[in-house]
DNA sequence: CTCCTTCCGGAGAAAATTCCTCCGCTTCGT
DNA sequence: ACGAAGCGGAGGAATTTTCTCCGGAAGGAG
């Protein structure tokens, strides 16, 4: 009993994913699922076929979203000796995954998520950091957490709606301002404010809605 | 025949506007007009009344944003003769004002806003753009493009909904980290991507919804 | 303090959007 | 070429959003 799942199924399911990921980080976790659909290039019906309601959508795209960031981690570091440098590997390719952002976005929509699951990309983040401040490289004021919420505020498409390339063009360009401004070198004055961690982040964001 | 308005009336005017600035930031340009008038305390008729329609008081919220900013832009260049630390201060004061994401955001959702509306405050941050570079203090391959597009990254709130104070305090240590990035000193690599003023960036803009 | 004018708030009908299922047709794989 | 699996879109139900109407509250002049 062959039990075979047809090709187009699993490129439909793909490219729902993709575009859902697209469509939440703009417009939100409750943007309406017509749009993911008619983005993916598919009938509505094929969308609710694959997930059968919209929190079954939230949680396939935020586990994708999550295990791509950490294979890019995981490849940053494996690819760069220099810490630094492969800081800045990561960031770049989590800007052209488009993965960073529709996270947050959806982590409180889709509840009991599996606390293993963003362990590991966070633990390797949170080692990346420390090794380059360690070797001098990275400013010792700065956090995981602000290195996570700076890729987020990266890799959102800006308001009023730049063409895709463009869009992508200017964010890579602005994270190269901001990893010149995250260097050791650069450091002109101490950084105010809370130095959160990741947990302390999701922490923080129980409280509002 | 005192043509007085009430105080009440001015106030609720006022509150409508700051929490339309905030609505429309948070959920774009067709935000339920409900949801500003219940941020701003009031009723849903007083919104009515002040804004016949949706396009009314986006024109509104966009040219107090726009005056807003402006302002700021000149009271920085006052304040500090030092034009990197006019530009440093403005940054600041514009996360304060909450005024930079609101103004993308709408401007295509407003038909034929004045042009000279937005000159005054683009030629001043433009002139401290170019007076920061050419004293050496500003890298040399950014643009005002890039100065806006950052704040404008900096300003909107994270998505996931933290507490109103963590994400100010966030936003202005992000802000401190960019504006390390922005020094001469810094530079590490040459910026890539598009070099686009403001008017190449509505140029841009146009073309995709 | 009182009266008149201006303004406010919320109810609720109408309109628009979004959800989600059903079923005839298409495409895949053998 | 046949059977099974998957697809798309129509369309009614449910939800959300719009926007007006009017009884009552609140400001301000005298």
């Amino acid at each position: 009993m062959g039990r075979v799942t047809r090709r187009d199924a699993i490129a439909n399911r793909e490219r729902i994913l993709a575009a859902a990921r697209e469509v939440f980080v703009e417009r939100g976790p409750n943007a309406p699922l017509d749009e993911i659909a008619r983005r993916a290039g598919t009938g509505i019906a094929t969308l609710y076929r694959h997930f059968p309601d919209r929190s079954a959508l939230a949680r396939a795209v935020v586990e994708a979203a999550v295990l791509a960031a950490t294979a890019a981690v995981r490849a940053a570091v494996a690819a760069e000796p220099d810490p630094f440098a492969a800081l800045r590997r990561y960031v770049h390719e989590a800007l052209d995954l488009g993965v960073a952002a529709v996270i947050p976005t959806l982590l409180d929509s889709v509840p009991q998520t599996d606390p293993a699951l963003t362990a590991e990309g966070g633990a390797l983040l949170d080692g990346l950091v420390r090794s380059a401040q360690s070797a001098g490289l990275l400013r010792p004021d700065v956090t995981v957490g602000d290195l996570g919420t700076l890729v987020v505020r990266l890799s959102r498409p800006l308001p009023g709606g730049l063409p895709a390339g463009v869009e992508a063009a200017l964010a890579h360009r602005h994270a190269d301002v901001v990893l010149d401004g995250l260097r050791s070198a650069a450091v002109t004055t101490v950084l105010p404010g809370p130095a959160l961690s990741f947990d302390a982040l999701r922490a923080e964001s129980a409280g509002t809605g």
